[in-house]
DNA sequence: ATGTCACTCAACCAAATGGTTGAATAAGAC
DNA sequence: GTCTTATTCAACCATTTGGTTGAGTGACAT
């Protein structure tokens, strides 16, 4: 019988901006280092239409902003926007402090980045 | 040109439940206790399917489990899963330890939980 | 000025999402 | 057995999502 009047929060944006593999590889990408529109679609099969999609979700969520420089439009990775997302996640366990080797694993296996051949 | 193929991990599906601020009003709500399904769908305004479907996700994303004691199925929440989300995030930040305060103050924002009489 | 490079927009498409209702199943209660 | 309670299933619907292609815009190169 109670309200519960859901409002769309910022974490609504951000979890759904992370759900999506592609977007979480962008994110890893702009890790290393700050990059044009082309350069983070180059390693993906996907069109550079479609980056651009996911880079405007991911800027809408606040994970990332772009400036535009010249004809080159440069994305930079914005991790203050996962802070509160990362502090309601928290909340749900009693998570070890931060286990930076774990993350360290974790991108190797996801970021996959290696050739091939 | 390199692979970059994408797996569907477990951070898809946990993400993606997280994204939706009933399903994460439902976590809140099994913070305090395990629930019958009933009793999880009470506070909304959803048909008690739609409850059903939105505890199917969680389930499957591994937040939560379900376990049938004669007819009522209990959900309990499963904090674990969300480790290795958190995991992945905190990768991406400096984030402070934990912070539990700002924590409190989302729930209280994000649950709304008041009778609005 | 003409071309090319960097990027976005628009229209479209298939599949997934979040919701509905009504019927089905399963377990207690009487 | 019959009724009711607890939950899911099935079919359906509207909207969103992630992708495509082709045209459009804006900045640099020659």
């Amino acid at each position: 019988m109670a309200a519960y009047a859901q409002m769309g929060t910022d974490l609504d944006t951000v979890f759904a901006a992370l759900a999506d593999p592609t977007r979480r590889a962008i994110l890893s990408l702009l890790l290393e280092d700050d990059m044009a529109v082309t350069d983070v679609a180059e390693p993906f099969e996907i069109s550079l239409a479609a980056i651009s999609k996911h880079l405007a979700i991911l800027t809408r969520a606040g994970l990332i902003s772009q400036e535009k420089r010249g004809r080159v439009k440069w994305c930079k990775l914005e991790p203050d926007a996962l802070r509160e997302a990362s502090v309601w996640m928290q909340g749900f366990g009693q998570f070890e402090p931060v286990n930076l080797d774990a993350f360290e694993r974790f991108l190797a296996n996801e970021l996959d980045g290696e050739e091939t051949t």
